[in-house]
DNA sequence: TAATTGTGATTAAACGATTAATCAAATAGG
DNA sequence: CCTATTTGATTAATCGTTTAATCACAATTA
């Protein structure tokens, strides 16, 4: 039997408006009166019922993180989503936010977020012309996208200078002195993050002179299984390939064992550069040369930018927040023979 | 502004008793006023507002996975919750309930806990020592309890038979003809998961006829660093090792990383078994034997049980779920030279 | 002294659902 | 034809808070 504020009120010999007004430091009880009634409260551990409130006034203290199709396998993979979370986690509780995870995949999950329930959620990597989108966009609760670019304003986003990154690691492995570089990449849906790696990646070629060969993209190889499979189709035709740039770090953990398994090995014969920085990229055997995003910051930055927008006040840094990307040179890559 | 039930029954020219009874399916309702109704909740797509439902009646749709003192870097690290909170996602999902994610650190986060507002809770490896566990053991939550060994009837829980864990490693390493056997562990802790496996280790070397050493036991490197340092002291003392079985996946990564910057390659020069058979462990080179646990099962199951409570349903299976165990065979361990 | 101001408390009306109790109309039974 | 039953709908209380409106009383001011 949960103790409700009547049961404070009558042990403090007051009325539950006063309690009410004591728990929210309003300031309109005496002190004499307030101290009473928090030692009550104090002593039996009441905590208000957090229904009763949300019902009267409108928040929760819940926020969600949307990841669009969870199911098995398709999310648990990427430590990415972990961090993340992680970082989403902490920046919330700073506020006394607390978190929850919503894997969307029909529309009874859509309807648990326009429940009312939630202050707010934070979506991640969600493409403008999906279904999902449309729904989303048009519910009323505030919401902060992540890793995808998104047209219009009053949108909030937050995601990583993708384009900067995908030229680093061209870049980089052009200063090397590879030529044939190949890019293996998840969806390249033009409002996700992979496009704009490409984009950089083409600017870097561009630069050097380099002609853009679109045979050289190859797709479906974000997961550890798609990198994995990807090196055979390198194989079968690797015609003077020396260096591969895959856009997720899983994907390159895939693509080396699957490249060793066909008698290449990396860096020796093919040099890799990876995408994230998951924590583990640099234990890997060789550790891997990386692009490395800070994705804790991120989940921080995000949640930053929707509690703002829940408390109607402006973020400092506008709708818009590119953070950072930044090389990491390991053994994975080195000069070509 | 959202819609409520009364504007569904002023559009439909019935009571709002009559809207709940159609959203509840109570079979009070004649067809032909159902489908009225149905068809404008349909057209506003309305849904009802959670709290007030949760206020009135006692269920909220919503269970939380409660990781102790999860904060940066403690839990992102490792893969092994990631596929458990999937599992426990997807299982809570064909029943329709939400899954939240709650780090605990302190009495603030318990308190929301306790705010009534989760239907029950799963939470992962709690020692009956701390302060914590008496907290929440206290609760008026259903809970299910993930990876401890606790005493009690009344107490309900999930873990892997991981005596068994450790007897499998163990001897498989001794078919290998491996005599010195050293053990990664993290916390030792009485009723954590490690101490049983270590249980599991030294009943192997016992039917072996060979000497139990406490020495051979390194606590601190259940963590991808951890392991990572503990190479340093096996390489320091390695007189005879030939051996190691490190009660991670993660640990086994980052000790395999150490071992080769020592100059120690595995399986050549020393055999490493880990434990979780997370994702990536079949991809890393050399790939990991190790001992596996179905972790999204897992989930799946503890939610399960987790329902069964909250329902007020008897689990077939009882309060204790021991979910078995399986030696995945691979590169990283070969005979002793 | 009477009127005004300030302080600290209470009263009562929401918030948006669920549901027991009730009622009205239609159908069935004798 | 009158009463009993069934069906389908309504009324109103309730869940546990918040908060605007009010009130009682003491202190201050004219």
């Amino acid at each position: 039997m949960k103790l409700t504020m009547y049961d404070i009120a009558r042990e403090a010999g007051v009325s539950i408006a006063t309690v009410s007004n004591v728990i929210n430091n309003t300031g309109r009880v005496s002190e004499d009166t307030a101290r009473k009634i928090k030692k009550i409260i104090e002593d039996h551990n009441y905590t208000p019922n957090i229904s009763a409130r949300k019902l009267k006034n409108k928040n929760s203290q819940l926020i969600s993180v949307i990841v669009p199709y969870l199911k098995k396998g398709k999310f648990e993979d990427n430590p990415f989503f972990w961090q993340l979370l992680n970082g989403v986690e902490n920046g919330a509780k700073d506020q006394r936010f607390n978190v929850m995870l919503t894997g969307v995949e029909n529309d009874h999950d859509l309807a648990f977020i326009n429940k009312q329930y939630l202050d707010g959620i934070i979506v991640i990597g969600l493409d403008e012309k999906t279904e999902l989108f449309k729904n989303i966009i048009q519910l009323t609760v505030p919401c902060v996208f992540m890793d995808s670019y998104l047209n219009g304003r009053g949108i909030y986003q937050v995601y990583n200078n993708d384009l900067m990154g995908g030229y680093l690691a061209t870049k980089h492995l052009l200063s090397l002195g590879h030529k044939k570089i190949v890019i293996v990449a998840g969806k390249l849906a033009e409002q996700g993050v992979d496009y704009q790696r490409c984009l950089g990646y083409r600017q870097a070629l561009e630069e050097a002179g380099i002609f853009y060969d679109p045979n050289l993209i190859m797709d479906q190889g974000a997961s550890m299984v798609g990198g994995y499979h990807t090196a055979q189709k390198i194989f079968s035709r690797k015609e003077g390939i020396t260096a591969v740039f895959t856009l997720s770090d899983i994907g390159a953990m895939g693509l080396i064992r699957g490249l060793n398994e066909l008698g290449l090995s990396v860096p020796e014969d093919i040099s890799v550069v990876g995408y994230d920085d998951i924590f583990y990229s640099e234990y890997m055997i060789p550790s891997l040369t990386t692009v490395r995003q800070d994705i804790y910051q991120k989940g921080e930055t995000a949640v930053q930018l929707l509690l703002d927008q829940i408390n109607g006040e402006q973020n400092s840094e506008g709708e818009r927040i590119i953070l950072p990307v930044e090389l990491k040179t390991r053994e994975s890559t080195v000069r070509r023979k």
